[in-house]
DNA sequence: CCATTAATCTATAGGTTAATAGAATATTAG
DNA sequence: CTAATATTCTATTAACCTATAGATTAATGG
């Protein structure tokens, strides 16, 4: 016989089960990145500076709270999340962290602030200006997270790659750069790079995966 | 020197506090509990099954990751949601849950379904069928919950009470029960007390804390 | 088929957390 | 001030989780 206290116990276990998918500060980030677009096993380990072993743990312990999907291709294995929903859930989770704990709040102004004093643009300004056609927006991410995912109508240009393409960009239109989301630095930096070579920048607060989660059309390829 | 890996570090550290304090399936449930209003150390640890002692330590861990705020009255102290946005939180995780684990749906399938044959009310059509004024809306929560906040018009009818103040429902009109949310059984046996005597009743799928999450108008008071 | 690369599985040590008992604190009533 | 009640704090043990090493599997290229 199935108690109403044995009906409890067993649903909220299934509902701690993806709480402690999100108790690691490696599996969230890994999260995140997998909200750009899927990636390898070694790309994830790369970018969050995670050992290939300790990656693969943390990555079964995702799937095991059904978070995220795998693909084989040859002897790669990609991981991608499970459902768009589990980046509403890492928006949410992280937008409760930066309003509830003040050490977030400390962390980011030490690193970002310091030099973020160039207002970024919301969500929201950023679409009226696309709508009235008055602004350039650039996708400052690695090429292949543009690939796999961007804001229709932007234009592709990876950090890494800014400066020596500078030229493709026009010198009579404001540009408004974004990339990974709000703690992510990339598109900071091009901001001050664009600024010293005087074009008019300014930065999403948003980035790729807060469009997406906000139920906006997505556009995909290179 | 704060380097971009201390950073990132730092930030998801924080992130990961707000995980850990929901990776309990205890702590789950008490959030959802206060999800309703505010509750002392002891009726939480009554209405989980849990000893006054692993209730105060749930307890302490929420507060941690500032989840929960307290008061003192007397000898209690009351716990309640530290702001609106846990309660969003909350309903994320569980409809992500809902949405990714086949376990929850088992769970729920084996012990509601069964009795549910009866098809939910949708917040959408509650709205609307509010609006049209066709119908009486009850709250069949306790009457403390009730006096914590419950939807603008319902009418306070306990489960416990509510074989002996059938006299104070309409016959000539639709009744809608609600009560916790979609896991909890009272506007379930609600309804199929009020059939039983010949109401025609359905019960609304979301309770509550879903009302209030989609930032619908609360109502406060006895 | 063998070597190589990418990733996973298995096992384990070390650290962390949960449950819980006992002592302590805060508040109120008398 | 003392007793009673509600809750928290401190400490301990057992259970669990993370990081990581070693062995294994899966796919590919020669």
């Amino acid at each position: 016989m199935t108690t109403h206290r044995d009906f409890k116990d067993a649903l909220y276990a299934q509902f701690a089960r993806i709480g402690h998918a999100l108790s690691s500060p490696k599996r969230i980030e890994m999260l995140d990145l997998l909200g750009q677009g899927e990636k390898s096993v070694e790309v994830l380990g790369e970018q969050t500076a995670t050992p290939i072993k300790n990656t693969s743990a943390h990555l079964r312990v995702l799937r095991h709270a059904r978070l995220v999907d795998t693909r084989r291709d040859g002897t790669y294995v990609y991981y991608r999340l499970a459902d768009d929903e589990v980046s509403v859930m890492l928006r949410t989770l992280e937008s409760l962290g930066h309003l509830r704990l003040a050490e977030v709040q400390q962390v980011v102004q030490r690193y970002l602030d310091g030099r973020d004093t160039l207002e970024p643009v919301t969500l929201k300004d950023l679409r009226r200006r696309m709508r009235d056609a008055d602004v350039t927006v650039v996708d400052v991410r690695p090429a292949a997270e543009f690939a796999a995912g961007h804001i229709p109508g932007a234009l592709s240009l990876p950090l890494a790659e800014l400066k020596r393409r500078l030229h493709e960009l026009p010198t009579d239109r404001d540009i408004i750069a974004y990339c990974r989301g709000r703690y992510c630095v990339y598109s900071l930096d091009a901001v001050m790079l664009l600024r010293k070579q005087g074009y008019h920048a300014r930065r999403a607060r948003e980035g790729f995966p807060d469009w997406k989660a906000a139920g906006l059309r997505v556009e995909i390829g290179a």
